[in-house]
RNA sequence: GCGGAUGUGGCGGAAUUGGCAGACGCGCCGGCCUUAGGAGCCGGUGUCUACGACGUGUGGGUUCGAGUCCCUUCAUCCGCACCA
């Protein structure tokens, strides 16, 4: 077959007749099938693109038979760091370079030859949808879900620029070298710890992979424990956060982090030079490593001393590089008998050592991090650990020195973005009113083209003038806007919300449309998701629901994730390691349906691994040997319809595979729903391979026919043009997929494997029907079972109906 | 470092979830067909010292039975909050 004509001619018939487009009249019946979509790159759709939407575009199109009025939309993160990057080094504009970009990848998509529905595409770079994404801003707003703090930004003094995490490469400037540090500049948050509990209760009920799950999970991290206030000699207070209260008599230092604003109020004038070096350090080193448990601790006394509220001891102030600001209060307690990190550290500092808990069993090794029973902890001498923990955080709460709390590791969603390519920020600043948000009426806050993006201090769009000038919405008089734009995370974490309105002018999305809609159906991409973008999209899904705008709370109901394809040395395809595979060559070669049927066999979809064309040219051949067959059978004629032994064994392989291609498919296990297809078409040139007067004609047509349904949804185009030939009157699309038909899927007879004491002798084929003990007598009656179990007792007899027998002697 | 995963023939990968390891395919070997075959059709193919034994990264354990569960250890991959 010409695969390249019949693609083309079936792509533009399908456009012609809207047969992707979804049909809102049938909503009741919606399939809302996601795949994450696209960063409109300069290199061409790679072979990771492929991956994601073939096989699942092959989803979508056997829910789309399964009778499902399918909704598949595409569109385009558009907004972003590698086109403002570019444009800094080759001066073309970030919106010239994105938009060729977007044209690109556009009719490549299309030549994919996928369901999507392109009257729903969006491009969050469109003024249409940034106005709404700047809405989404000043509804958080609003609601007290954006805030404004001061908040470290790596920085680099030899560009004089803001540089993400990506761009410090050990810990310096990617671009020019310049060793970088952390620099405080006041930013937007959003409050996505306030969900932090339904995020996490909410994972209960999602089908999504268990490891997404966990990692969520940990990435929220969830503590119970305690907070406890101490108090400094210089009358200042501030709060650790622990877990082991109980060991608060224990406590010989306490350590706030460097970035703690007591830190630089009480540090004395003895420490002030030790203290700013250290602070200075702390600043070049990322938190990976800080977080490091295997590093060196180290630190700092700052000169000061507070009281710790459980015994009014007088305890050091230290501060140290392990403490994060950013987690818990930003302080915690040292207690070197009862965990190891104080341990080591105190070692180190020549701190007091205190033991206050005991193991009760002997094992007096420090630093002791168990639960135990306490000593040394004044009224609470002889509790348990956990009972401890509760008292003696209740005894503090008396004083006004404590209190129970939970603790997230999840932190605030920092937003603002010094950098142009983004969606600007909707906030005035007025010397009168002080922060004031754009009014909804206003937006879009339209983000100039005539900027200087060349890094030199400033945001881009602190240098536009234009831009920055405006009037204060509610007092009139002159007033700044906000020069950031926004994390391109927030883009994309509502992006499924505005597909099934898309063209919307008047409203981010119709309230009746997207609640019947929503939640998404099936939604597939990549693992490396799995904390951020998923759990942005979660958090922006709950907060709208509870300003009134949703009627359900987790937006992605189903999840699936395919894996990495590897360049073929096993590597991550890169540019610089030169193993990049484009799919191009292939699709020049073999065309899109062989190149996608590939993917889905040569690999298990979630797994991907390590590229090899090998099984590309076999793919090819199957689809030739099915096109033979069809061919072939088209022209047959025959009166027979005898339903003998072969006709009821080619009936058993025909329903065989319509019932594990359906569950496959319906699983994502590609690489096996093709194997079962080709197990078939072995099945069908087994029985053509009869003398043609001998075959049941009508049947061999019938099952044919079943081969081409099974696969249209591997390979569309293929299958629309045999179809076709073979006188389907409507698109095979609009076919219903073959359901199997149970009755011819069971046998009169069953193959058991029979084994003594576990190891396999021979193999039995019993009736159906046979009893408990049939099986066991037959089975016992085998010559080669008889020789086995001669002179030994037999102990028992397992059997597994259908499947084994095992004879226990001894 | 922390968190999450993976490890099965020469290769890509299966295994009804604790029940015949290696489905399906590549490669290789053989046969048929053919003027020819890098086409097509049919069959074989885990390893070995081979009527038996051994085999799912390593070492142990649970069980009548382990690729699957538990512990140990090694190796590799992904994420870590400003890449998207």
């Amino acid at each position: 077959m010409d695969m390249h004509y019949v693609e083309k001619k079936w792509q533009e018939k399908w456009e012609k007749s809207k047969l992707n487009y979804f049909n809102k009249k049938n909503m009741d019946k919606k399939f809302y099938c996601l795949e994450m979509f696209s960063y409109p790159s300069a290199a061409k759709l790679h072979v990771g693109h492929w991956y994601n939407y073939g096989p699942t575009d092959s989803y979508a199109r056997f829910k789309k038979m399964k009778g499902y009025e399918v909704f598949q939309p595409m569109g385009f993160d558009a907004f972003g760091l590698p086109a403002e990057n570019y444009a800094i080094k080759t001066g073309i504009h970030p919106k010239d370079s994105t938009e060729k970009n977007i044209a690109t990848m556009e009719t490549q998509l299309k030549a994919m030859g996928a369901m999507f529905d392109w009257s729903a595409e969006i491009k969050t770079c469109e003024e249409d949808y940034y106005k709404w994404t700047q809405w989404l801003f000043l509804k958080l707003y609003e609601n007290g879900l954006a805030y404004r703090k001061e908040a470290p930004v790596n920085w680099c003094s030899g560009c004089n620029t803001v540089l993400a995490n990506e761009q410090v490469i050990d810990g310096k400037c990617e671009r020019c070298g310049t060793v970088i540090v952390k620099k405080n500049l006041t930013q937007w948050f959003f409050k996505i710890t306030a969900y932090a509990e339904e995020l996490l209760k909410d994972l209960d009920g999602l089908d999504w992979p268990e490891k997404t799950k966990a990692m969520q999970r940990n990435w929220i991290g969830r503590s119970s424990g305690g907070e406890i206030e101490f108090t400094c000699e210089s009358g200042d207070t501030f709060k650790v956060f622990t877990t082991r209260a109980d060991t608060v008599f224990g406590v010989s230092y306490v350590v706030l982090a460097p970035e703690h604003p007591l830190v630089k109020k009480l540090c004395s004038k003895e420490q002030r030079a030790a203290v700013d070096a250290y602070l200075e350090e702390t600043s070049k080193t990322d938190e990976i490593d800080r977080l490091s448990t295997t590093r060196e601790k180290t630190g700092v006394f700052i000169g000061h001393y507070a009281i710790n509220p459980a015994n009014d001891k007088r305890v050091p102030i230290y501060i140290a590089d392990y403490v994060l600001y950013s987690y818990g209060t930003g302080a915690v307690m040292g207690v070197p008998a009862h965990d190891e990190r104080d341990f080591a550290f105190a070692t180190k500092y020549g701190l007091p050592i205190n033991r206050v808990i005991i193991s009760g069993n002997g094992d007096d090794d420090l630093p002791y991090c168990e639960d135990g029973i306490l000593v040394n902890s004044l009224g609470h001498d002889g509790e348990k650990s956990a009972d401890a923990r509760k008292a003696i955080i209740n005894s503090l709460a008396q004083k006004g020195k404590g209190a129970h709390c939970i603790n997230y590791r999840l932190r605030d969603w920092l937003v603002s973005r010094q950098r142009y390519w983004g969606a600007p920020i909707p906030m005035v600043y007025c010397d009168k009113c002080g922060e004031v948000p754009v009014p909804v009426k206003d937006l879009p806050v339209k983000l100039p083209y005539d900027v200087e993006f060349k890094p030199d201090g400033k945001s881009p769009l602190a240098k536009s003038e234009e831009f920055m000038s405006t009037v204060c919405p509610k007092c009139g008089r002159k007033a700044r806007r906000d020069p950031d734009t926004l994390d391109t995370f927030v883009c994309s974490s509502w992006y499924f919300l505005r597909y099934p309105d898309a063209k919307n002018p008047d409203e981010p999305f119709d309230k009746d449309v997207i609640n019947k809609m929503l939640p998404v159906d099936k939604y597939v991409g990549g693992p490396e998701h799995a904390c951020m973008h998923l759990l942005y999209a979660r958090f922006i899904t709950k907060a709208l629901r509870d300003m009134g705008y949703l009627n359900f709370g987790e937006p992605f109901k189903s999840l699936t994730h395919q894996g990495v394809i590897l360049g073929p040395d096993g590597n991550r395809m890169s540019k610089s390691k030169g193993n990049v595979i484009s799919p191009d060559d292939y699709i020049e070669q073999y065309g899109s349906d062989v190149f996608r049927l590939y993917l889905m066999f040569g690999f298990s979809y979630t797994e991907g691994g390590p590229w090899n064309d090998d099984g590309i040219k076999s793919v090819s051949k199957f689809l030739d040997r099915v096109e033979r067959l069809a061919e072939k059978t088209r022209a047959m004629k025959g009166r027979n319809t005898a339903f003998g032994r072969d006709e009821k064994e080619l009936n058993y392989a025909r329903n065989y595979a319509i019932l594990n291609v359906n569950k496959d498919l319906e699983a994502f296990s590609f690489n096996t729903a093709v194997a079962r297809l080709m197990e078939y078409v072995n099945a069908l040139y087994k029985y053509d391979a009869a003398d043609d007067s001998l075959k049941n004609v009508k049947l061999l047509k019938d099952c044919v026919n079943d081969l081409i349904l099974l696969l249209a949804p591997f390979t569309p185009h293929f299958c629309e043009e045999l179809w076709s030939l073979a006188d389907g009157k409507k698109s095979v699309f609009l076919t219903p997929y073959p359901e199997a038909d149970m009755n011819a899927l069971v046998r009169d007879e069953v193959e058991y494997a029979v084994q003594v004491n576990s190891k396999m002798r021979c193999k039995l084929v019993l009736s159906k029907d046979a009893t408990v003990d049939d099986i066991r007598a037959a089975a016992l009656a085998e010559p080669k079972i008889a020789e086995a179990t001669e002179g030994k007792n037999i102990v028992n007899v397992i059997i597994i109906p259908n499947r084994l027998i095992n004879v226990i002697c001894k």
